[in-house]
RNA sequence: GCGAACGUAGCUCAGCUGGUAGAGCAGCGGUUUGUGGUUCCGCUGGUCGUGGGUUCAAGCCCCAUCGUUCGCCCCA
């Protein structure tokens, strides 16, 4: 038998409402917040993410779909959209008509990693971008609208956790003092900390390696070192936050796995996930523009995992998985009776009423029953009795009861079976 | 990429120290012939993930492979 690939899945009707749902809510927080949809292609050239991401991180270094198409050039799967908005807004010059861009997305995303609980090769995600203001606003409107549609979305178990990293001067100056003081460190480190401390040693801080946990709780932290540009911005965030009454601690760790950030990070953190909690995260990118050739554009913006929200909400919010149900079946009982049942049917679809009939030419029983499994609100019985007759057998399944109805007034008597159940 | 566990009917699982497979649910049909969801009865459905090997004999033992799950790494 052949299977889906390694670490993709089948998204079944049985769950397709859930996901439906959810788009629903993204796309409206989003207009709510008057940011508009992007779409942009599933695949790029290698470069775009090969210069925004950083080429030590782990999404580079080993986690990318990335091959050569037929003429030679190297292509990627993308593993995230803000590359790939910041490209589509330098090439089409977005910001010529309009300096500031909120937009925002949702899609499927690539990471060649092994799969688990709420990780895989393929997944899905939201996101939005405000791209054009430097201001502290900018951070907290994103942060809101992240509040706003995990709160419409019906989660209630996270927690918002913030942290800066500052401008490229204090960043700088701290790596270094972070490096001097985790070099003294080193052999007490964990290997793969040992390893980052060349490539990328911020994340060290972000290590759940019991081995590194002591040097990490006395390391120096970045807000040591703020400037009074970082400062000040970073305290208009919290300032902001606080006045909009969202609650958030403050993770002098959280650092997050890509290079491009620079002051504002966030994350929001479930407290119901196991290894996989961080349901998404976020922040400040000031200086990706100019690596596709635009000019100076300050930027901040967040992403969500769609998968690892599913999962909780399968188990809080079971009733965003119920199918759709059609509001009337009809049941036909002999083959003379099916040309009068499909005018019926399409005399109900036409007035906005969702019908099905039976297609397989079953016994009563079987299209009842399968009414009931379809949860059909109604059932219309058509055999030869009211095909003679015109008059129509109708009949309201959780009551039971039955109507009769002409062609005439079929619908109207639809409808108001339909308002009653 | 590393470690561990697990793959038997559509689903959840049973299957003794190796003797060519079973239950519940679901599906289909029936219960006097035009009424579903509850009872009762019957039926369909599996090359036991796949490919090798050991054995008179493999769902069970061995090897490989694919997949899943849980960790590590990292992240959504």
């Amino acid at each position: 038998m052949i299977q889906s690939p390694r670490g993709t899945k089948d998204i079944l009707p049985s769950t397709i409402n859930a996901w439906q749902q959810l788009e629903d809510t993204f796309r409206r927080v989003s207009t709510l917040f008057g940011y508009q949809e992007i779409r942009t292609p599933i695949f790029e050239n290698t470069e775009v993410f090969m210069r925004t991401i950083g080429e030590n991180t782990d999404v580079v270094g080993k986690e990318m779909y990335t091959f050569p198409d037929k003429g030679g050039d190297s292509m990627t799967l993308r593993p995230e959209m803000t590359a790939s908005v910041a490209r589509a807004v330098v090439q089409h010059n977005l910001t010529a008509t309009n300096p500031l861009q909120r937009l925002w997305y949702v899609g499927e995303f690539f990471r060649y990693e092994r799969p688990q609980k709420g990780r895989y090769r393929q997944f899905h995600q939201f996101g939005a971008e405000c791209i054009g203001s430097a201001a502290p606003e900018a951070d907290v409107e994103v942060i809101l609208l992240v509040a706003k549609l995990l709160s419409d979305i019906g989660l209630k178990e996270f927690s918002l956790e913030i942290n800066t990293l500052a401008n490229r001067e204090v960043r700088i100056l701290y790596r270094e003092k972070l490096v001097e003081y985790l070099i003294e460190q080193k052999s007490s480190l964990s290997p793969e900390s040992q390893e980052r401390l060349d490539k990328n040693p911020l994340r060290v801080l972000d290590s759940k390696h019991p081995l590194d946990r002591v040097a990490i709780e006395s390391a120096p932290t970045i807000l040591e070192y703020l400037d009074d540009e970082s400062a000040l911005h970073f305290a208009t965030v919290q300032n902001l936050l606080t006045i909009a009454g969202i609650n958030f601690t403050i993770s002098p760790r959280l650092v997050r796995g890509l290079d491009y950030y620079s002051h504002t990070v966030f994350e929001f953190v479930s407290t119901a996930l196991g290894a996989q909690s961080a349901l998404g995260g976020g922040g400040r990118y000031n200086d990706m523009f100019e690596e596709f050739g635009g000019k100076h554009t300050p930027a901040v913006g967040f992403a969500m995992g769609i998968e690892r929200i599913l999962m909780i909400l399968e188990q809080t919010n079971p009733t965003l998985y119920k199918q759709n149900t059609p509001d009337v079946m009809m049941i036909t009982l002999e083959n003379e009776s099916y040309p009068f049942s499909q005018t019926i049917a399409q005399l109900l679809r036409n007035d906005g009423i969702s019908t099905v009939m039976d297609v397989q030419g079953r016994s009563l029983k079987a299209q009842m029953r399968e009414a009931d499994r379809l949860g059909a609100a109604i059932t219309i019985i058509i055999g030869e009795n009211e095909r003679t007759s015109g008059q129509l057998t109708v009949k309201n399944m959780k009551t039971g009861m039955q109507e009769t109805a002409t062609q005439e007034n079929i619908i109207e008597i639809v409808q108001k079976m339909l308002r009653l159940s």
